[in-house]
DNA sequence: TTGAAAGCGCTAACAT
DNA sequence: ATGTTAGCGCTTTCAA
């Protein structure tokens, strides 16, 4: 592949500038200009990025870290939407995307190797799980470029997006309680697994209950699986069959949830929304359930996305620029699976 | 960031052997080994990417070529499937992924931009539509290691992994003709709009009623639109409402037509598989459509990502090595939307 | 407006 | 077993 200095013979110039040329630096005579465009046209020449890396320090590269998996099913909707997002906004500024295949099963696996090899210019975490503690105090001693979606770290360093899941989850429960239903139970993450978010959501929840009913929330209509479907399919059987008065409404913290629960219904010979009504939570359930349709929330995911990369490029440019927070509104979607009493 | 000078500076040894003990050259007595390890801990040190690119010239990264977009709805189930096997070698072999967002809007979008720059050692293209031409040209010119996935280049130079999407469309409908169905229809991709896959699958349809019926296939009874939701909804609508002979089974020539053609038969309040039967394509439906439980056809998605990945990262270390073409056989799956007559 | 020299961090080839 | 020199392709001084 041609370089600088085979263009620079070619033209009959020094490779100096053929630099200058390439980066539209001015200071090259129109005639000059044109003789050195005309050979690097001949060449096929295109700037080696290593090169110009070594020198300047800079990448135009973002990584992604993410503890979800690409491709898995349908788990990965949100982590899809924001890379959409941060798509759509690398395009604008001219940057690529780095995924670094994680190695699940490796508790110690070095999410930071890509910065550390200045391999990108910053890193983008997309947090399904909570950012493990060693991980940030090393992004915030070092100052590495970093931007979290969808937890809010703690620590007075971190850039972050997320959206408002208390409050989305207290205006869900209130729609719900305001279509007639009474007795409400929700479907949140076992207990020691963090996700900011859901236990967000289960505290939007909890609030609006209490709020709304005079009451704490009923401890037995709240039903705790992990991720997979099965074990949500699983506790949504036996949570509704356990119960004593029978919930009228089921308020999913993620749409997998929502997912999950209907086909529990479905093995319990129930109907949704006579016996059950559904509201699920995250945005995407809308293109994959539609009898019944499905209320839910929508986040923007994909602004989430943009905003982040935005931030996160602005910071690389400018590394002096204050930390940014910020909270995006969950919009509450109706639909059939919400039915009113 | 500290740099192999500096390591070695404070371990009192020359950068060269500092280089020796990073990259496990041997030829370094066991104590200075341990020094200079124990001055890389000291300094935190990691190999600069840049540095190491542009002796070797080699990146350790492929790039993604597709003209698909990420996150939006389920449009790109099979550019998950086969991202999450590429991401699976990838980790194999310690490769990173690099993915360049491109611009649909712009048809001179340069996929090979990466390529140009060194930023990736070879490319894999995952075409959902053809791959165009002048890229074609221009790969093959010069060599460039590529890979493509869901299209066979009818080129000398290409490596590609396919599906046998022809026996798959004929085995599919010889299916659905078993379960009694006689008037089957098709639906697939507007004429203009070019995908092999796609076409091979019509093709398999139309040899299986040909061989079937002892006629060629009743055109009335196949069915066209582009790739949105919507358009397959009223195609699916005008066709079922135009047709002389009302068909019993409509095979889909994807997951995406057969999700449309679900809803187009709640519009027409027309039951499946009472009414019509419904086969899909792709190997993601299950997930998502649940009542009826689809039929469908899966494609071993992760597993061709994994194959492309896999003779990519061989032909680069190797580029004497012939290139290679893999054909995965498609699996049906049988489902309650494939009623027996 | 142009160029020469130095250096970014690293490895390869050739000493010692 | 260790070091020296050169050079990968580029940009950044500084000089002409």
């Amino acid at each position: 592949m041609a370089t600088q200095k085979e263009v620079a013979k070619l033209a009959g110039v020094s490779f100096i500038t053929v630099s200058r040329v390439v980066n539209n630096e001015g200071n090259v005579k129109e005639e000059t200009r044109l003789r050195v465009e005309e050979a690097i046209r001949r060449l096929g020449y295109f700037p080696s990025h290593a090169g110009k890396a070594l020198n300047t320090g800079k990448n135009g590269t973002l990584g992604i870290m993410t503890p979800a998996r690409f491709g898995d099913g349908m788990e990965n909707a949100y982590l899809m939407g924001v890379l959409r997002g941060i798509e759509l906004k690398c395009r604008e500024r001219g940057q690529d995307i780095l995924l670094s295949p994680m190695n699940e099963d490796d508790p110690n696996f070095d999410f930071l190797r890509p910065y550390r090899q200045r391999k990108v210019d910053g890193m983008i975490y997309v947090g399904l799980r909570q950012m493990p503690e060693e991980m940030r105090n090393e992004i915030a001693r070092r100052l590495i470029p970093c931007v979290v979606v969808g937890d809010r770290p703690a620590y007075p360093y971190f850039s972050w997006i997320d959206t408002d899941n208390e409050t989305a989850g207290y205006e869900t429960t209130r729609r719900i309680w305001e279509a007639g239903h009474r007795a409400i139970a929700f479907h949140g993450l076992n207990p020691g697994i963090h996700n900011a978010n859901i236990a967000d959501r289960e505290r939007g929840y909890r609030r609006a209950i209490r709020e709304l009913s005079g009451n704490d929330a009923d401890e037995s209509l709240i039903w705790r699986a992990d991720f997979t479907r099965e074990a949500v399919r699983e506790s949504v059987a036996a949570g509704y069959t356990r119960a004593k008065t029978k919930p009228t409404a089921l308020f999913c913290s993620t749409d997998n949830r929502a997912i999950a629960a209907l086909e529990a219904l479905n093995g319990l010979s129930l109907r949704c929304p006579d016996d059950l009504s559904l509201v699920g939570f995250d945005g995407f359930i809308r293109d994959i359930v539609f009898s019944p349709v499905m209320a839910t929330n929508e986040q923007p995911l994909t602004e989430m996305g943009k905003a982040a990369a935005g931030i996160l490029l602005d910071r690389i440019d400018a590394p002096d620029l204050p930390r940014r927070e910020v909270i995006f509104p969950v919009t509450f979607v109706d639909g059939e699976s919400l039915g009113r009493i």
